[in-house]
RNA sequence: GGACAGGUGGCCGAGUGGUUGAAGGCGCACGCCUGGAAAGUGUGUAACGGUGAAAGCCGUUCGAGGGUUCGAAUCCCUCUCUGUCCGCCA
């Protein structure tokens, strides 16, 4: 959510930021913002100085009324009485007109960092050199994921098309314990290594909630809910508990950065995602994820950013997956962030980089709309803080890479090596 | 799901229609006192918005939203959250 105010200081930055998301009426939308804002404004002047008079206006008819003068009080209710219609129709108006100024402004995505490359779509994404790692393993005739799990009789997308329609899975015996396995591997990492604190948050939230992250209003239909009138929403990510953690609150300066890292199923509706990514674990309607947030102050996010990416590198670092990572382009970004790095793994099976992890520096963005603020030592107020968040990483796409980067030629899959203390073993072969 | 009790400032806690943005306490800041500290003592300590060069002035806010009234933290309605008990239950 953008600060009315900052549009107003600097409606150029606000139009120049937007422009460069692709808004081709950023211009006018700006405008409207502007007219409005300035019709709140001379609303609130006439209405204060009425509401300034009646205040006057009604102590004195309490000085009047103990002192018994009736008939001063009389005189000063008549008076009142002539503004009280004009107040209510001013208040009338002022909601009505935040409330537009706040619906139009709640669907306006975030302005991206000054160092976030231009463009329409994901061929505009930069590579980030220094962050790359590791070269694509020669196989011979590699299998895609589905088919190892397959062959394994591990992995049941007939079984789960049967129970649930498409985009589900049964995973059995190794791969089912592979799942849980990379998620204590990872959490074991992130709070052992990198300080984050291990929360098991709820799955299902309030419509507020997933306000406050920007999943709502505007992006309502990837979403699952129930059917109840005031509805739960199913999670896509545990970044809305995670982040709302603090939502409504007021931190102190000295208890930032927090750290929080879960490990969640997520639900996904991938509606207008028809025809994508249809075989196999990719895309699919629950999955596990283990996420990363972070809750810090505003000249902390730039190199929380940096940290956070590096953590969610150090999970595919320790199971020797090679990757690179990208800068997203202004075209690419999600609704929220100022400035985005992801993540992509070598599918051997696929021939490709995927997306494994999306890391996010959101600025104050979705402070503004938690209304998450903090105060420095000496207990003044400094303003929204800012949040980040980061797949450390999508738990089921990792399972993928491993099958397939870890495939062998007899149809076995090798564990790498730091999952074998979790796992028990060193191969996942047929049962 | 049912019953009852509650949601007041950074925290605790008074306050049932009138000069209350809110007593008192804690905490915090600054000063006095002290060799130094503690104790004691004095003063000050909300957010948001409007306006203004600034000082300041004005408005709004006592869980949220409506309403009654000249005037609401105080009365009415709806919602929400918390606590306790009952029911149900992994």
């Amino acid at each position: 959510m953008h600060d009315i105010k900052a549009i107003r200081d600097d409606t150029g930055a606000f139009v120049r930021g937007l422009s460069r998301r692709g808004m081709a009426n950023a211009q006018s939308v700006a405008d409207n913002f502007l007219k409005k804002d300035k019709a709140l404004r001379d609303l609130l002047v006439r209405l204060q100085g009425e509401q300034a008079r009646r205040n006057d206006a009604s102590k004195l008819i309490g000085q009047a009324k103990a002192k018994k003068d009736e008939a001063g009080a009389t005189a000063l209710m008549a008076e009142v009485a002539g503004l009280k219609e004009s107040i209510q129709k001013g208040e009338a108006e002022q909601r009505e007109l935040e409330k537009e100024i706040r619906d139009d402004l709640s669907v306006i995505p975030n302005i991206p960092a000054a160092d976030v490359p231009d463009g329409a779509d994901e061929s505009a994404n930069v590579p980030v050199a220094a962050r790359a790692f590791g070269k694509p393993p020669s196989i011979n005739n590699p299998k895609q994921h589905f088919e190892i799990g397959d062959a394994l009789g591990q992995m049941d997308f007939e079984r789960a098309a049967k129970v649930s329609g498409a985009r589900f899975v049964y995973l059995k015996n190794d791969l089912a314990k592979l799942e849980r396995a990379l998620g204590a591997f990872m959490l074991d990492t992130h709070t052992g290594t990198f300080g984050y604190t291990e929360v098991s948050p709820p799955v299902l939230v309030k419509s507020a909630a997933l306000f406050g992250t920007g999943q709502l209003p505007k992006f309502e239909d990837d979403l699952f809910r129930t059917t109840s009138e005031d509805p739960f929403w199913l999670v896509p990510t545990a970044e809305v508990p995670l982040t709302n953690y603090v939502a409504d609150e007021i931190l102190s300066e000295a208890e930032l950065p927090l750290r929080f890292t879960a490990f969640t199923p997520c639900f996904r509706a991938e509606a207008g995602a028809a025809g994508r990514d249809t075989r196999g674990m990719i895309r699919m309607h629950q999955f596990s994820k283990v996420e990363l947030v972070s809750i810090t102050a505003p000249e902390q996010s730039v190199s929380e950013h940096e940290r956070m990416t590096d953590a969610a590198q150090e999970i595919l670092k320790k199971l020797d997956l090679a990757h690179r990572v990208v800068t997203l382009c202004t075209g690419d970004m999600g609704f929220g962030a100022i400035k985005t790095y992801d993540i992509e793994v070598w599918l051997p099976g696929q021939n490709a980089y995927r997306e494994i992890s999306s890391c996010s520096n959101c600025g104050d963005f979705q402070a503004r709309r938690m209304n998450t603020r903090y105060r420095n030592a000496e207990g003044k107020m400094k303003g929204p803080v800012h949040t980040l968040n980061g797949s450390g990483l999508a738990v089921g796409r990792t399972l993928v890479a491993i099958l397939e980067n870890y495939q062998q030629p007899d149809g076995s899959v090798a564990i790498p090596d730091v999952l074998q203390p979790y796992m028990g073993k060193k191969v996942i072969g047929k049962v």
